[in-house]
DNA sequence: GTAAGGACTGCAATCCTTTCCAGTGATGCG
DNA sequence: CGCATCACTGGAAAGGATTGCAGTCCTTAC
C-alpha cells in the first residue's frame, strides 16, 4: 500500500541508496538529483518505514516516560514539556503510568526498554536498590529524583522551601507545619531537609506533620493535625495537600490566611485558582520536561562516554493570598 | 549485545523457525523441543526485536492516542483506561496531546500514523470535514464523539443532561441555566440537545449561557452571567466550569446549595473534594477508554470488513452537595 | 594529454524476525 | 509391505531502509 523507498527510486530514476541519502544525508547527492527525489518523495507522500529504519540503524526514535500518576497535574504539565521537546527532536514518546505503585515501574520499564532509544523515569518513590539494577539496555535518565551518578534533571526543592519559609517568617511566624508528602519520595526529603536547615538557621519552629498521600485528600486528613499542632502558618508538601487543607479549613470556619497561612509546591494550574488564591512554590514543569528530553538525546548522541550529568532547576515563590502577617494562634481560648 | 533469534537458536540446537514457533505458536513445535528453547530464551534473556518483527507482519504492536489536553483530569482518565487496555493486550500507547489546538491533530495524526496499528482519536473540536480525511493508512476509531460513520465509543451525554435536569426540576427549579463548553465540541452539543428536549418535554425554562473554555476559568468568567440571569440552578458544561462557578459564587457571597444549584458533567476526582462536593453527571472515563482499545483491537483483527461499529456507554448523574431544594432567586431586593 | 582526485551514484550486504515450502521420520491403513 | 498422512523441523525468502565499497564521470593539475 504506502510507497517505499523502491517506489521513489523508480519514480525518481535513480537507486534506492540515492534516495535514502537525498533525504537523510543531502549533502552527499548532486542538488539536482535532491529536487527531484524530493519532489518525488512529496508527491507520492513516501515516509520512511521506522521498523525498517531502526533494524538497521539501532535506534527507533521513540523515547519512553514513566511516571507515577497521570492524573497529577503536576505530572501532566512534565509531560507536556516532553512532548514538546521529542516532538521538536523528532522523536515521539510512550508514556507509562504505573499508577503510584513502585513495583510496576520495573516491568514497565522492562517492556519499555526494547522499543525506546532512552527512557525517562519519572520514579520519586523507587528506593535506590530497584534503580541501580535498570537500564542495563537502555540509556534511562532520571527526573525529579537523583539516584547514585545516574544522570538526572532536578529542581531546586530546598531552595523553594527556604524561600517560602523566609517568606513565613518575614511575615512574623514563628511556629510553622510541615505537611509531608510519602515517606520514600525523594522530592519530599529535599525538601524536609530545606526546611530544617532553613528552620535551624532562623530560629523557626518547625513541625513535621506525618507522611500524606500527595493528593487532595492527604491535605484533608492532615488539616486537623495542624490546627491541633498550634503553628500560625503550614507548608505542603505540594499545592494538592494545599487545597486540601484550604478545603478542610474552610469547612472548619478557619479563615485563611488570617488565621493559618498556607504555602504549597508546584504551582499547578488550578492554585492561582483557588479562593483565596495560593502561595506556592513554583517549579518548571515543562521546562524540567524539555531539559530532560535535552539531556536523554544529548546522551544518546554522545555514546555511553559521556559521563554522568546532572541538571538542577530553579524554583521560584509565587506569593499569592494565602499568606498573610502572624496573628494569635487558632487555639482554643485566645482570643 | 541483546542475544536474537539466531542465539537462542544455536543454543538450543535447532533453527531459528523453531524458535520463532516455539515461542509465538508453540503448538507447532514437539514439547521437548519447546521446552528446551524456552529454556534457552529465558535464560539468555531473549526479547524479540519488534522493529524486525514488525517489519514482516505490518504490525506494530503499538496504538496511538491523541488528546486535546493532557491536564485535564477527563482525558487523564481516559489515558489511565486506554494504558490499562493497551497493556493487557501486549501493546503499548503513544500519547500526543494537541494543546486544545484542532489544527495539530492532523499533523500529528500523520506523524504518528506509520508507527501504530490503530488510532485513537479523542477529539471533540475538530470539525467532521477534517476528520473525513485523516486515516486513510491507519484505522482510526474516535472517542467522544462521532462523525460520519466512523467507529467510535462515546458516552450518552444527553441522556445525563436528562438526569440533571430532572433532578433539577424535582428539587422545584423552573429556570435553569446552562454554561455551554466550546462552540465547536461534540459533546457539547449532544448536552445541549439533551438539555433542550429534557426542557421542553418538562416545561423549564433553559437559558443557554455564552460558549466558554472548557477550564475553571470559564466558569469563573460565566457566573456573574448566571446570577444576572435569574436561574435558581445551573449546569456546567464539565466539573472544571462547575468548580469555577462554585468558586466565583463563593467569593460573591452567594451561598451553594440554598441560593444556588450547581451541576457538572464528567466526575472528575476533584468534585468530590470541592466545599460543598459538586453534584455531578459520572461519565464512564476508564470504561470508556478501555472500551476504545478494545474497540481498536477488534477492528484490527478483523480486517477492514468489520463495519462501522458504535459503542455508547451509560452515564449516571452523582447527587452531592451542590443542588437542593430551589428558593427565590437571588436578585437584589428579594427575601 | 594523462593521471590523480573528487563528486555522485549504484550494487549488494545487513539488520532480525516470520512464514512459505519442502523434507524427514514415524504412523496408520489397506 | 507400501503408500498416504501426519507431526515436526529446517532452509530460505521477504520485509524496507541504511551504508560500505566500488564504479563512473568530470575536473584539475602537472
Amino acid at each position: 500500500m504506502a510507497p517505499t523507498i523502491r517506489d521513489v527510486a523508480r519514480a525518481a530514476g535513480v537507486s534506492q541508496a540515492t534516495v535514502s541519502r537525498a533525504l537523510s544525508t543531502p549533502d552527499l547527492v548532486r542538488p539536482g538529483t535532491r529536487a527531484r527525489v524530493e519532489a518525488v518523495a512529496r508527491e507520492l507522500g513516501y515516509r520512511p518505514n521506522r521498523a525498517a529504519r531502526g533494524l538497521i540503524t539501532g535506534r527507533t526514535g521513540n523515547l519512553g516516560l514513566i511516571v507515577p500518576d497521570l492524573a497529577n497535574p503536576f505530572f501532566a504539565s512534565v509531560v507536556k514539556g516532553v512532548q514538546a521537546a521529542a516532538r521538536a527532536a523528532d522523536h515521539s514518546v510512550f508514556i507509562a503510568d504505573t499508577d503510584e505503585e513502585a513495583g510496576a515501574e520495573a516491568d514497565l520499564l522492562r517492556a519499555l526498554s526494547k522499543q525506546v532509544d532512552g527512557l525517562i523515569l519519572c520514579s520519586p518513590r523507587a528506593p535506590d536498590e530497584e534503580l541501580a539494577g535498570v537500564g542495563s539496555d537502555t540509556t534511562v535518565v532520571l527526573m525529579n529524583r537523583m539516584s547514585g551518578d545516574r544522570p538526572s534533571v532536578t529542581v531546586d526543592n530546598a531552595d523553594g522551601m527556604r524561600q517560602a519559609l523566609e517568606h513565613l517568617v518575614a511575615l512574623g511566624h514563628h511556629r510553622i507545619a510541615f505537611v509531608a508528602g510519602p515517606r520514600t519520595s525523594w522530592s519530599n526529603t529535599q525538601r524536609e531537609t530545606g526546611l530544617s536547615r532553613t528552620a535551624e538557621a532562623g530560629g523557626v519552629d518547625l513541625v513535621r506533620i506525618g507522611h500524606f498521600p500527595p493528593q487532595f485528600e492527604g491535605g484533608v486528613a492532615a488539616a486537623d493535625l495542624v490546627v491541633a499542632s498550634g503553628a500560625t502558618a503550614v507548608i505542603a508538601y505540594n499545592d494538592l495537600v494545599a487545597l486540601g487543607l484550604l478545603s478542610r479549613l474552610g469547612a472548619r470556619g478557619i479563615p485563611v490566611p488570617s488565621a493559618m497561612s498556607v504555602v504549597g509546591c508546584d504551582d499547578i494550574g488550578m492554585s492561582a485558582m483557588s479562593h483565596p488564591s495560593l502561595t506556592t512554590v513554583s517549579v518548571p514543569k515543562r521546562s524540567a520536561g524539555r531539559a530532560t528530553v535535552g539531556l536523554l538525546l544529548s546522551m544518546l548522541e554522545a555514546g555511553a562516554d559521556a559521563g554522568p550529568v546532572h541538571r538542577e532547576l530553579p524554583t521560584q515563590l509565587i506569593v499569592r493570598d494565602t499568606t498573610a502577617v502572624a496573628t494569635t494562634p487558632p487555639t482554643k481560648g485566645s482570643t
